[in-house]
DNA sequence: ATCCCGAGGG
DNA sequence: CCCTCTGGAT
């Protein structure tokens, strides 16, 4: 596995490179952050980014999405995949948002997991970036795929493993900002396929091209 | 054919 | 662990 100087030497020049550790979803509101994430899955933020303005212009707040017709709520995010579900999710949870927690989102994972729709991935995104809280990881598709390849993990593919080993081995203030470096740094240049090893700083640390890149 | 900052159900 | 849900880009 990896030592901890390897670890902070990666966190970094993670830091280095993506010197702002934002999330690239669009929002104002922490119920537009977490619908947005729920409209990520398995689609690209760029796409998101495309739908939700016209989603949250023709429902501006958490009433009007708890009271929207799903099927109007269907066509505005249509091309985010995945329709049906996401529509129905994110108007039973607006709904519960309103009933249960007097419109606010909530900044406990137990609460979060309680609304339709929200998964770990998006109840995390919700406590690091709404809430700041520490120690916080998203194991998304590109935390799970680089952490991996660098060796930060053992190589699992489940969500709650790359969770629990990454939170082992991160600082907690710095986390959640890796994270969204990993995210970042696995779109510009540790790609899925084709990931550009001539062209990453972390070459040093990474399993991956001492490996069989 | 494979991937995109997943979630829910079996 | 597996499967399904769905569209768009490459």
């Amino acid at each position: 596995m990896k030592s901890e100087q390897d670890v902070l030497a990666i966190v970094e020049e993670l830091k280095k490179l993506y010197p702002e550790a934002i999330c690239s979803l669009d929002y104002q509101k922490p119920h537009e952050l977490l619908f947005a994430t729920r409209l990520a899955a398995q689609c690209t933020d760029e796409r998101v980014n495309k739908v939700t303005p016209g989603l949250y212009g023709r429902f501006p707040t958490l009433e009007a999405l708890a009271n929207a017709d799903i099927s109007e709520v269907e066509e505005l995010i249509h091309s985010t995949g995945f329709f049906r579900a996401k529509a129905r999710d994110i108007v039973a949870a607006s709904r519960m948002l309103l009933d249960e927690y007097g419109g606010v989102v909530p900044d406990t994972m137990e609460d979060l997991l309680r609304l339709p729709g929200v998964g770990r991935k998006t109840a995390n995104l919700i406590l690091g970036d709404v809430y700041h809280k520490p120690g916080v990881v998203v194991a998304d598709t590109h935390c799970i795929r680089l952490s991996g390849r660098l060796g930060l993990t053992d190589g699992t593919k489940d969500p709650a493993k790359v969770e629990a080993q990454l939170r082992k081995i991160l600082p907690p203030e710095e986390s959640n900002d890796f994270c969204h470096r990993l995210v970042l740094h696995g779109r510009a240049v540790c790609m899925a396929r084709g990931p550009e090893c001539a062209n990453c700083t972390l070459r040093p640390w990474c399993d991956f091209y001492s490996g069989s890149c």
